[in-house]
DNA sequence: GTCTATATAAGGATAGAC
DNA sequence: GTCTATCCTTATATAGAC
């Protein structure tokens, strides 16, 4: 294992694009802001993607692709391990997205990134998304159904779109809330993520 | 009073921009779009608005300066009517932009660029919404803590943006609930708002 | 795989006639 | 207040040398 880690173009324009991405949003976001970004040659972008379609795709698949995979094996620990309860399931969605806006090697852009799908009408990158990761909420939203038989099933599903709808908002940041300077990243991230865990449940269950 | 209503250029613009803009994003909307689609010169929004920006503007304050207006009145009535409740209050936030979605002369696509700009993190556009409507979201929070004094501030400051996420979402329709074809689109847009008073009540007080 | 140079289209904005 | 025509910038994408 080398000291050193040299990241690829492709990684690069991948990091460079996220940040952008997060901040500008997609259509905000042009080629040429992304390779100045990422110290690379304009071209390269079409060389390693082909179009600024499929860089987004690989944006997010690059991300995805793990955080789907944690969040379904957190969620079958928590029906093992606590079965029937509904607080380790939103745990097992939340935590994994949480622990990839502490990771080192980035990805904390990587969540607003996400926020901006969840507002973005385009139908190719919605199919995109629902193509390859949709199992992901469907298992979730089943397991969450299971743990709460009273609730009627428009009524559930009502609530998990608002759950979605918190939980994309409190993990992209956009909200009002700022760090206090004598809290962690971490500490403050964790918090917020408890009081989600709360919220969720209670409103989830309510009645 | 006139049978026909004749709409200026200036209102045709606004509101063709108000749909593209829910549809594509700010940055994903061309004034060229905007002006097809209002059938009117491309030269007409320079004329009437100045630039993009401050036609991005405009839409919001077409709609903003009414809604605003309703929800502090809707809020002064329910801390006369019911004073230290808290589901009024959230009715209070929530119907009037409800009516809009249901209002004949459009504003179903407003509450879409609502969410947009929740998403989006350009500072000039967050800047115009905090200076001009940032008190109608502090009267509420403040109306709000009033009800729940047992919550630590740092906790209710959480539960508030799970709150606005919870009701951006619903409200912008992103979600996946379809209106089923037997329910009228008002009773479908009532149920979805009781629906979310219900959940986001029961987050704010959680535990 | 990486560069320069460029094709080609679309963008915002405006000048000036009517 | 509305039009045509156009300026200038920026965009995506690609061709072809190295």
């Amino acid at each position: 294992m080398s000291a050193t880690v040299h990241f690829s173009t492709k990684e690069r324009i991948l990091s460079a694009a996220e940040d952008l991405f997060a901040q500008f949003g997609f259509a905000g976001t042009s080629l040429r802001q992304v390779t100045t970004h990422a110290e690379v040659n304009i071209a390269a972008v079409n060389y390693h993607f082909g179009s600024k379609e499929n860089l987004v795709n690989e944006v997010f698949r690059r991300r995805l692709d793990e955080l789907s995979e944690k969040r379904l094996a957190a969620l079958r620990e928590a029906l093992r391990v606590h079965p029937g309860e509904l607080d380790p399931i939103l745990a097992a969605f939340i935590e994994p997205a949480l622990s990839l806006t502490l990771d080192r090697h980035g990805g904390s852009a990587f969540v607003r990134v996400l926020a901006r799908a969840y507002a973005e009408k385009n139908e190719r990158l919605r199919k995109f998304l629902s193509d390859n990761y949709g199992h992901v909420l469907r298992e979730f939203s089943k397991a969450i159904a299971a743990c709460l038989p009273s609730i009627g099933k428009e009524e559930l599903y009502w609530r998990l779109d608002f759950t979605a709808g918190a939980l994309t908002y409190a993990m992209a940041d956009f909200g009002l809330i700022r760090r206090p300077a004598a809290t962690t990243e971490k500490a403050h991230s964790q918090r917020a993520a408890s009081a989600l865990i709360r919220f969720a449940s209670a409103g989830l269950r309510a009645e």
